[in-house]
DNA sequence: CATCTCCGTCAAAAAAACTGACCGACACCG
DNA sequence: CGGTGTCGGTCAGTTTTTTTGACGGAGATG
């Protein structure tokens, strides 16, 4: 690298100012150290940046484009001194968060949007999971943060709540379930005898088990909640969906409740999760409290 | 401006090289030249580039973000390099070229397209003027070439001859001096009974003279020739085209050659001209080159 | 345990950046 | 026309920065 940042920020004083001296002043340096910078500058580049045949110095025209380069090469450089004041206010570079995919994604985009708008400078990399999917990928990847629906206490993890949310057990109206109910409740083993959907633990490890199975022997599992929804106005089957992505189709009747003599609905509260040695930075902190504020409230959706 | 290209590139080597000493034998440098450069980035910067707390010093994430900036850096740098380079190899930065609106555009945008994608460093501007409003806007601007349909011989002017071009007194079918012409010949008295379209001198000069006025008392001033086609098309009066722009009219009848007793058509020969003093560097002489090679042959259309 | 590489520290040396003095050229002004 | 002010190059000397080599500790390697 045979040209410097100082030289650049020279010739560009100089055509700011308007002259050598005046550039000189402005930098704070005496006049030779300015001409100086562009001798340098000129034996570097080999070209000639002012003609000095007549009495003031004036930008050839090759100046004028090596300044034009030169004004955006600054400006990067400063960009560069920017990024570091940013780091040094305690803005983290990077932060990785894994978020379960039964949560709402709506608030969290717009989370996301707001810290973009915000210039926060954090390289976020989101990523979703299913189950214990999300819990092995947070660890796999070392994540800052993981937005889960159920936390299971565990030592080095530290967790915040967020506003509880309700899932509620559903069928299409043309499913038996609905359609030959008639006012009486179904038992856990009439459930059983129809397929129930679930969303597939997107971690590869068969051990893990869903306490919201009923134990029927046919249970397809889906990719995610979307397919899901999608699986149960085709009436493949019934099962668990979080109200938030189900609100419409409650309203218009394109998905019902299960009448089940059991629970047909249940609470849960989502957690931010960091782990207790490696606590949020600043970037961490501004995301949990937009989460707080964008986080729809718990919806208690009419009864039964 | 604190900080330094070579640090940057300090910082660049020690990532690409693996370590200090590496990218000290990288860079020809003594091992602690490299760790000055960094220990200065960190305090100019006011963060710590890399953890020392191990054996091997590792990048922070801090220092990876200020990594991936510097890389844009150092690639801008780079750039400006390469750019003076070109200026050495004696590409100029800039050239104005004033084009005649009379001449065939799509080999020109051909010609700019070529050299951009011969990725020539040069600034090109162009400007379509009319009749003396080229050499008027040439002289005005200093501009380093023009292409005129007639070169009037000046001191102080050099010109290259480019391929010949034709010119044809034309009307619509349904004028009157088509419609009714039936097999005879207009005189120039006949031609002068009617209105005559032009192109309007884009200078202001008042004293400008059109060799090829009839001299009828009514001579309508349109903007281009673009306009001037429409207009022709629209009957509103007869005048000369050149013959690229309406050789499609032609072979479809919705323009037709004006039968007059004297010339109803010429040649001219479009010039290149640039001033003398001030000869047409690298980017001018391959402009010059390209021009030559994408310029239409001289046409010659079928005669009455 | 010997040996190697990595990397920080430090004082000395080398290189660079900077400065002030001096000079000629030109512009402006009374 | 001469006085005065600004511009900007040159040059030698000074200051600051950068580079270097020697030394030492810490961890791999075998």
């Amino acid at each position: 690298m045979d040209i410097t940042l100082d030289q650049i920020q020279s010739l560009e004083a100089i055509t700011a100012e308007g002259s050598f001296s005046a550039a000189a002043r402005a930098l704070n340096k005496a006049r030779t150290a300015v001409s100086y910078d562009i001798q340098k500058l000129e034996t570097a580049l080999g070209i000639l940046l002012f003609d000095r045949s007549g009495h003031r110095a004036v930008l050839t025209s090759e100046g004028r484009g090596i300044l034009e380069e030169g004004r955006l090469l600054l400006a990067r450089a400063n960009g560069l001194e920017t990024l570091a004041a940013r780091y040094r206010e305690g803005w983290e570079p990077r932060m990785q968060v894994v978020i379960d995919g039964i949560l709402p994604m709506d608030p969290i985009m717009k989370v996301l949007k707001t810290l973009a708008d915000e210039g926060v400078p954090t390289q976020i990399t989101t990523r979703i999971e299913f189950l214990a999917g999300v819990q092995t990928r947070f660890e796999r990847e070392g994540a800052e943060i993981m937005l889960v629906k159920d936390f299971h206490k565990s030592s080095g993890l530290s967790a915040v709540p967020l506003k509880r949310q309700e899932s509620l057990l559903l069928a299409a109206p043309g499913h038996p379930l609905i359609r030959d109910a008639g006012g009486k409740r179904w038992s856990k083993a009439d459930l059983r005898e129809h397929i129930q959907l679930t969303v597939q633990d997107s971690s590869n490890r068969k051990d893990s088990l869903d306490a919201y199975l009923f134990g029927g022997n046919r249970v397809y599992y889906l990719s995610d909640f979307f397919t899901k929804r999608k699986a149960l106005m085709m009436e493949l089957g019934f099962g668990w969906m979080p109200y938030h992505m189900v609100e419409e189709e409650l309203k218009t009747g394109e998905l019902c409740e299960v009448p089940y003599s059991g629970e047909s609905r249940y609470d849960f509260t989502p957690f931010l999760v960091y782990p207790t040695e490696r606590p949020p930075g600043r970037t961490g902190n501004r995301f949990l409290e937009l989460l707080k504020e964008y986080f729809p409230e718990g919806i208690v959706p009419p009864s039964l």
